[in-house]
DNA sequence: AATAACATGTAGCATGTGCTACATAATTTG
DNA sequence: CAAATTATGTAGCACATGCTACATGTTATT
């Protein structure tokens, strides 16, 4: 790998680090090079413009969650232990970060055609995360119980975003008392 | 009421229409005015500034949403019956450019303190509307049962800015299965 | 060592944005 | 009707932003 590619990387790295923290509102070029220590002039040296940076970044970032998801691999559980599962690694400091900003590309996409891509991808391996950390009784179940803890945990991120710590507590109860018994029905 | 208070509600309501078709992202106050045929000059006439603007134009939305919610209420449902009323709810037209707003709200709110206060006002109306629209046997099950159909449909919610439709059908099945008998446990 | 390729700084342009200053038309009010 | 208040236009400022031009140092290649 050339020098100036280990630099890109190095770039990329620290912009990551910083989009994980601060958002995409924040993010203009000087912003972003006075944060990691260099100069927009820079950033444009080695990226053509603004949109192949971000592009980059993002898949950076989606990359670097699908491995923390990825280490975040158990023995597949059933639904409601996988649910509790799952509300507790939302609210852990080194997820939080990525769900806020894949929150804040969900948000974007429909106004940004530049973010909707790699929404929809991180979206995809949330799903097959789930799909996979999943033990079923019968195997057709699998896809629509996958999904929809999948919606009920992003309604969890969209909580925590809004510091509702209480309603995801309660909520998580919620799905347990529905789920154990014909509480619903 | 004064003329120039009717002129302002009027503004309001224009912007208003503007922010539910366009989202918070192309909102300078140049193309506000453009889009509601007025000026900027105009606009910062009837308000101080584009926070109030904002501000005053959120709550409008944030009303509305509460009467359209009000409207959309009918007797009590039991937990699953209301989750697929709610995932109807959810894709129409009428409601689903509130919603989308929301989800934007929300994911600013994280960054820009002007949006937060809205987007748990509104968070807050749509727990208490599901609170009052479920028909549970143990009163004790309302709040967390409330809560969990919330997290649920706004998960839905974001799948549905993510064109996720299948996953949605999917995950709404999900839910009945895991909720009419023991599939989860 | 000479030359080419890359790295980095300084300055600036064009555009967009919130907002203001100053003026004039329109309307209300005494 | 005169005066005061309100409505609206035009111009522009100050700042941010993406990006470019030009220059100069720095490293690599021959």
């Amino acid at each position: 790998m050339h020098k100036s590619e280990i630099k890109r990387q190095q770039l990329l790295d620290a912009i990551a680090d910083y989009l994980l923290v601060n958002g995409l509102q924040d993010s203009s070029l000087r912003h972003l090079a006075a944060a990691i220590g260099t100069s927009d002039r820079m950033l444009l040296h080695y990226f053509v413009n603004k949109e192949e940076l971000m592009t980059a970044s993002l898949n950076l970032i989606a990359a670097r969650m699908l491995s923390l998801l990825e280490s975040a691999r158990a023995q597949p559980m059933r639904l409601q232990t996988l649910l509790a599962y799952l509300t507790e690694i939302v609210k852990e400091p080194r997820f939080r970060p990525y769900l806020r900003l894949w929150l804040e590309l969900v948000a974007l996409s429909t106004s940004m055609d530049v973010y909707r891509l790699i929404a929809r991808q991180i979206c995809n391996s949330f799903y097959n995360w789930i799909t996979l950390a999943l033990e079923v009784g019968q195997e057709e179940d699998r896809e629509p119980l996958a999904a929809f803890i999948f919606a009920t945990v992003e309604g969890f991120v969209l909580l925590d975003a809004l510091e509702c710590g209480a309603l995801i507590t309660s909520g998580l109860q919620g799905a347990m008392r529905s789920t154990t018994s014909s509480a619903g029905v």
